[in-house]
DNA sequence: TACCGTTATTCCCTGCCGTATATTACGCTC
DNA sequence: GAGCGTAATATACGGCAGGGAATAACGGTA
């Protein structure tokens, strides 16, 4: 049995999101911010985790929030521990939703790879 | 018959490249500089035609020549005309093979786009 | 009421990317 | 050899996205 030829030596490369109505929805970061909310409970704790600025946090939850019918992303201003912010339903189905269009583009990216004749 | 309930209100989006042994090897941009050198007969008057500055289209084209195992585009300097630059047989399979990948990508958007239920 | 840590908001600063500009090298034609 | 328009290369300029710092607002808790 032969070797493939092309063992990916110029692998096909790419990205994906999700746009809104106002430009971009969902990416990589955004979703992984999500998650990091809903792991921390709060803006800025998630921020921390992923070395990413508080300012830019919250502009992509807002830019989020905006987006979408529902929000991602409750938050909570002053009160027990300063405040927080919770991750909604919606927001649970859009990481899911990214996940698994990211995925499967991932699948596509690897396919193909093999399909090129460079 | 029923309307598709997802008209793309959240549509899909995306952008792929190809790699090589130094970071990007083809990507839209290139791939269109490369048609307009085939075009247009130099790097300058490419890089002219899509408002692109000199310097910047001849790095892609110096960053592609390197990448690949035969030159893409073939500069002369000097001589009639002051030079040009022309496509090679490998840059025009770079120029097609980089387009397959592209419009195969966009059908998949396109599909993947009535799949996503947000 | 004072305290606390978060959200919310503004301002400044820096690093980066690409552009613009300028200069030199090149080699064919006249 | 002079002229031409390009390739080749270095330097300086400008815009802007993102980061950092600073400040105010908020509302439970002790």
């Amino acid at each position: 049995m032969k070797e493939p030829e092309n063992q990916s030596r110029y692998p096909l490369g790419g990205r994906i999101w999700i746009d809104g109505p106002e430009g971009t929805y969902l990416a990589y970061g955004r979703v992984v911010l999500m998650e990091r909310i809903r792991e921390h409970g709060s803006i800025s704790a998630a921020a921390r985790s992923m070395n990413m600025s508080y300012r830019h946090a919250w502009e992509l939850v807002e830019s989020m929030n905006k987006q979408s019918l529902n929000p991602v992303v409750i938050k909570r201003t002053g009160g027990k521990g300063g405040g927080g912010a919770v991750l909604t339903k919606a927001g649970e189905n859009a990481i899911n939703c990214f996940w698994a269009a990211y995925h499967d583009f991932q699948k596509y990216l690897a396919k193909y790879s093999k399909r090129l004749d460079l």
